[in-house]
DNA sequence: GAAATAGTGTCTATAAGACAGTATAAA
DNA sequence: TTTATACTGTCTTATAGACACTATTTC
């Protein structure tokens, strides 16, 4: 029985009679903007998907693993360069077709932070905005952006993630600056999820998991329409949630 | 201000200036033997790393998504053809130099599936086997192999992402083949968590999760040692648990 | 004062932890 | 009967859902 090479283990046999691969990673970098989940999506200005909407993205250098080239990517597109956010791989994505012209595989990694600038135009003429995901993904308003390559799956796998991430860790505390309110982070579980927790119960929650929030000890500043000024706090050590905050049913889908 | 390449867009510019990288499929391909969670390993013959033990794997070929050669793989290294078990993407592992010959990138799967048979020996002369994952991992018991590469971490990975998926999922099920007794799924629990459920209360959660569970209506066979008969079950349609099965606090670490 | 936002207290429902008990088999 | 395994019932405790209430601000 002859053993294709495909079967041997790496390095068993000469791996240079394989075709080679390019590797590139991918980013779905999300904010909260005016209250709404947002993406950061760059528009194409050539073939393939000219004119199309893409996630930041690019090669992975000889001397970088993905992590790196995810953290170098993340600098160069938000314009940021001491992030203070969240950043971890997604998935790899690796269909043979995925890019038209190249074998290309995408190592997709998932970025968020507090209320991040408009991008600046960068180095090249790329145009780069943020977009309300729910107008990307499920969206038909006109405006809808059509996204390049499989970035429309990326960018769903990314969204459920950080739906359930927020669940299970004090994540969520990632996407406000410090100091912040309660109802600050209660805004962000609103906008990832689509949905509202209920704020008595979600206070509870917040304040009885140990170390996930610590107060400041001052209030912050009144909203223009009155009300009581709320209590800062910042972000505790606590990195898990145990047990879980729930998510409510979403009223659409 | 210059423009390296790197921080252009896939396709942008002429990926064929970029040095290409060789992309692997690991595979972390768990099953339970007589009541130890248990771990496929192949031996090396050749460099580097004679000698060492590693996961399964092999190349992607220029046809195949990373699912593809996984599956692929599963087939060939189990020697099973129609495999009932789980199969699912972990995660990629891409430091410049975890090989020390070329750039390989591995995407690294977990699959899981009830008592698998000793692994045949192969087309090739590589040594397979199982190894009980306690003795690969923490263990330092006489015959602890030595992991070839970042096979540990990836071992590592893939060991908490099952013992966190049987929490949330009804994947438990699938390390055991149908019809099973109850019992039988509570070891599976025990195996994999290295710390057992109270048995009545992870009876009422099994039996009150709604279609995680189906009775068959037969009772399975008394053990040698006497005692009452277990009822049988199959899998439900059922595929997350909510709320989630607790893991209790390890005796060890 | 009204309106708006922030925060508290409490009743109820659900589910987990603990544990004592019963059921059915082999020897 | 003893022993071993499978299974049931129930009390307690922890937490989520619902909702009414109080507190502090602007106008």
């Amino acid at each position: 029985m002859s053993t294709p090479a495909s079967e041997q283990q790496p390095g068993t046999y000469d791996p240079s009679a394989y075709p080679s691969v390019f590797v590139t990673v991918d980013l779905a970098i999300f904010t909260i903007r005016n209250g709404v989940l947002s993406v950061l999506l760059v528009e194409r200005a050539e073939e393939p998907y000219a004119g199309f909407w893409a996630l930041p993205g690019g090669f992975v250098n000889p001397d970088e693993d993905a992590g790196t080239a995810a953290w170098r990517e993340l600098a160069e597109e938000t314009g940021v360069e001491r992030f203070s956010g969240h950043l971890e791989q997604l998935r790899t994505y690796s269909e043979p077709d995925r890019d038209p012209r190249h074998r290309i595989v995408s190592i997709a990694h998932l970025a968020f932070a507090p209320d991040l600038p408009e991008p600046t135009a960068g180095s090249d003429a790329r145009a780069a905005r943020w977009w309300a995901v729910t107008d990307v993904l499920d969206g038909t308003p006109d405006d809808a952006p059509g996204l390049a390559f499989d970035h429309a799956l990326i960018l769903a796998d990314a969204l459920e993630r950080v739906r359930s991430k927020i669940e299970y860790t004090t994540l969520a505390a990632q996407f406000v600056d410090e100091p912040f309110t309660l109802p600050e982070l209660h805004r962000v579980y609103s906008a990832v999820w689509g949905t509202e927790p209920h704020l008595a119960n979600f206070r509870r929650k917040v304040l009885k998991t140990k170390d996930f929030v610590v107060p400041v000890g001052d209030t912050g500043e009144t909203t223009p329409e009155g009300g009581r000024p709320p209590q800062l706090y910042r972000r505790g050590p606590a990195e898990v949630l145990q047990p879980a905050m729930l998510r409510p049913a979403r009223d659409d889908d």
